[in-house]
DNA sequence: TATTGTTATACTCTATAACTATA
DNA sequence: TATAGTTATAGAGTATAACAATA
């Protein structure tokens, strides 16, 4: 299928299952009307609750302008708030709601089932820490 | 840095390495005025000279519609040029120009560096063909 | 009827500059 | 002056439908 030297390259393979996998990740999320961004925002709030508005931004590497429209959306689903800092009143943070924990712990376990095809493709959890490894260093 | 459950998940972890090794990439190429997705086209066309316009852009996932205006691009630089089959006078081989010939030999140098760039931060490589096997498995 | 290349179009993602309100 | 959030906008990349020429 593939004659080209691009075919054992790093950038062709790394975009290769990079679009496999999302493809797999929209699939699963878009059934429940969320994009791959959407999640990503909702499991580092989970895991951080109360987190400034432009440090989720930094910390996914989404321009805080293109983040506005990512956290308007998910308040507008009810399933994140903003919170007005009393100390610095230029500051949102941001928190689940009730409605957002429910669906985050809803939607968790299909993630871990995208997540699982992928580790039984490689063939099991010690190649996926191998790979994850490899990829953290590709990505400093 | 990280604190989510994202940071050693393998769509999150495969995404930023993308994204480090196209940004890289895209410095290297735009310096010399192609994008990926041409630079792809020109070694697919210099590893199969004559290849159909539509299997060129299904072997690299492009779908023929947004192909036509890559095609475009290096046909009008001078790099590439269409040729009428005499058999099926509705498909179009491609083959590289001298000029095309030419600037690849140019920037291939360039390209290895930069994959030998990302060599260097796996560690070698064997590393590179570990990463790369783990990676087609997840592609299938 | 089916296929190749093409056009037109729309949608998403991303990048940048400038605004506002606060500090 | 500087920063957080916002708005507006433009550029990529990508997806789909429909057309002309040809098979």
């Amino acid at each position: 299928m593939d004659h080209s030297m691009l075919a054992h390259s790093l950038g062709f393979t790394v975009r290769r299952a990079q679009l496999a996998i999302f493809q797999d990740l929209q699939d699963v999320l878009g059934a429940r009307g969320i994009r791959p961004a959407d999640f990503s925002v909702l499991t580092v709030i989970a895991g951080n609750s109360g987190m400034k508005q432009s440090d989720v931004a930094a910390l996914l590497a989404i321009q805080r302008a293109n983040f506005v429209a990512i956290v308007d959306g998910l308040e507008d689903k009810g399933l994140i708030e903003r919170r007005r800092s009393e100390v610095d009143r230029r500051v949102y943070f941001l928190h689940l709601t009730a409605a957002g924990e429910q669906f985050l712990a809803e939607i968790l376990p299909k993630w871990q089932e995208h997540e699982a095809r992928f580790i039984d493709r490689l063939g099991g959890v010690e190649k996926r820490d191998q790979l994850v490894q490899l990829l953290k260093s590709l990505a400093e």
